[in-house]
DNA sequence: CAGATATCTGCAATCGGTTTCAGACTGAGG
DNA sequence: CCTCAGTCTGAAACCGATTGCAGATATCTG
């Protein structure tokens, strides 16, 4: 059916071997060999089969991806970037989605794992434990989360945290609210522990309102808290919430940024179009999605080179019309 | 390295034939042995090498995606569904994103025909003697298109803009304004269409805006085509536009919907968020994914069986907060 | 009880590449 | 002219599964 090597040889008038080699270590044939080979093999439409090579080689050319949920804005901008990164090298990606089931992802690391050449974790949410089997199944990486001695790829929180809460403080806000995401997840604590350490430097007060679903709908519930903890600022764990925030508070007849100001992560693509705009961290998500390519493919080339282990990509601030000067402390209208 | 058929085969006492056997054909082998084969498989953690089976079957045990861009909210969950249901049957699934690039498009169902059993163009921009060629190099299902003699899912537009224009009418209003998406795709030629037939059908004026991006801005660009026509509601090609079409009406301090209603199409997830949430024509997304799988399976398990040529899913009105009764007809406020 | 049939299993070929090894040929140097 | 190194090519083994064919055993039939 398909044209085969052979079927090249045979036109050709050289072996298997030869056209073989012509392809993938084209400095050992003889050049005249090479380019009646090469003509030939395109004339043809020759494809190597890659089930055959991978059979041979043990590279399957294959990658695979493992998400919470495709369906949250903020992942399909990781996976464009990873997938434009590996298909550039060549590769494939599998993508595939748990719709977040943590006990999910166990299972599909092992039924990925002998048919891919590594896996991308992104924003797992399985134990330390799990990542580290995991990690010894296929080449690893891991966005959006640090474990152990596993290669990963974030965003600096520390710093995003820092911007934010200079910004507040630079319009005089003095109490700033947190509303966390599930107080499981890495990037929760990585946030909260950020946000502390800036609400210290800067000397704001930090007023950790609970944590809540990282959804539309967890974000519109912590409206309540807000009002009760007096904040005049508020961050968010996520654009998501931000927005279901923002609509909460709408109906509570509270006025953005008039009466509170409001700061979102992520910079998913609505959080410009709502009204009024999001303020909010940007998060250079494809571009975490081509770096973890990077380190895969990197360590794909030469397993034995040293990986760094974590890469922390900058952050920055978006201002838009969510945030504005406080209100209550002390500068009166 | 990796457990082998042999290895099972060799603690069991049997040959490698047999574990095949066990594996693939069960009932074809001793009760006793199956179970011993079973056990030992298991216990040792085999797992089939689906290279070596992708090269004797011919069988990859993967499907191809090509979708133009996962940016776009309203494809990943189109891939939800997809890949769930294709998991399901034990496939896995390679999804590409072209960057809208038309071209790309060809070059990847090319490059993608030999790696897969089945590919599923999600919305191509590819033109019709192209996607014909396609078809011939691997089984093809389209998403939100038609095409010749090609399978395809895509949504009932006719009936979910006669859907749109009866709500609308219901309301009062008698000019309805039409801002579309591309003029070269598929859906902008299907939904005016729809439109015209049901603005016919209904006896309401339908007033063509003209051609516009299919996003946010391209919506913002309508804005002014839209106070020109003196409509009193306006249909957008899709909820991007209509998000768009929002903003810019807002900056021009025309309330909605008191002033103009505003319909947005595909029911992606932000519609709901934004203020005033999105009146919107929802899309069966998920399904869509779901039935293309399971029309490209079905092929894949009998070929020879005839599959339905085009599969229409019915839409659903939702009514939100940006349809409202029409102002200047004849109802006086 | 012989012979036919059904049931189960193993051998070996096969898929389409890659790679080791050895041989053919070339040209240089003595 | 012979030897030797260097360059290029082909034969054959191999990766890990599936499957046609044939042989072995058990079961059934008359």
């Amino acid at each position: 059916m398909a044209v085969t090597i052979r079927d090249v040889a045979r036109v050709a008038g050289v072996s298997a071997s030869t056209v073989s080699r012509a392809l993938s270590s084209p400095e050992i044939v003889d050049a005249v060999t090479l380019e009646r080979v090469l003509r030939v093999a395109d004339h043809l439409g020759y494809r190597p089969n890659r089930a055959a090579q991978g059979l041979i080689t043990g590279r399957t050319g294959n990658l695979g991806l493992i998400l919470p949920d495709l369906a949250n804005p903020f992942f399909p901008s990781v996976v464009k970037g990873i997938q434009s990164q590996a298909h550039a090298g060549d590769y494939q990606v599998f993508v595939m989605d748990t719709d977040e089931d943590a006990s999910a992802e166990v299972g599909l690391v092992r039924s990925l794992a002998k048919q891919v050449d590594g896996i991308i974790l992104c924003s797992p949410r399985m134990k330390p434990a799990e990542l580290r089997d995991a990690a010894r199944l296929a080449p690893v990486v891991l966005v959006n989360r640090r474990a152990g001695s596993i290669p990963s790829v974030s965003a600096d929180n520390a710093q995003g945290m820092l911007l934010i809460v200079e910004h507040l403080a630079g319009l005089g806000h003095q109490r700033i609210g947190f509303v966390a995401g599930p107080r499981q997840s890495w990037s929760t604590k990585e946030r909260v522990r950020g946000l502390r350490a800036a609400a210290e430097r800067v000397d704001v007060q930090l007023v950790e309102l609970g944590n809540f679903a990282p959804t539309f709908e967890g974000g519109a519930e912590a409206a309540e808290g807000v009002l009760i903890g007096a904040v005049t600022a508020v961050v968010a764990h996520n654009d998501l919430m931000a927005m279901g925030l923002l609509g909460a508070l709408r109906e509570r007849g509270i006025a953005v940024p008039r009466d509170v100001s409001v700061v979102g992560i992520d910079n998913i693509q609505t959080s410009a179009m709502v009204h009024p705009a999001l303020t909010t961290l940007a998060i250079p998500k494809e571009q975490a999605g081509r770096r973890s390519v990077d380190l895969l493919l990197q360590h794909l080339a030469d397993p034995s080179a040293p990986i760094p282990l974590t890469t922390e990509l900058p952050t920055e601030l978006l201002v838009r019309q969510t945030t504005g000067p406080a209100t209550h402390p002390k500068e009166p209208r």
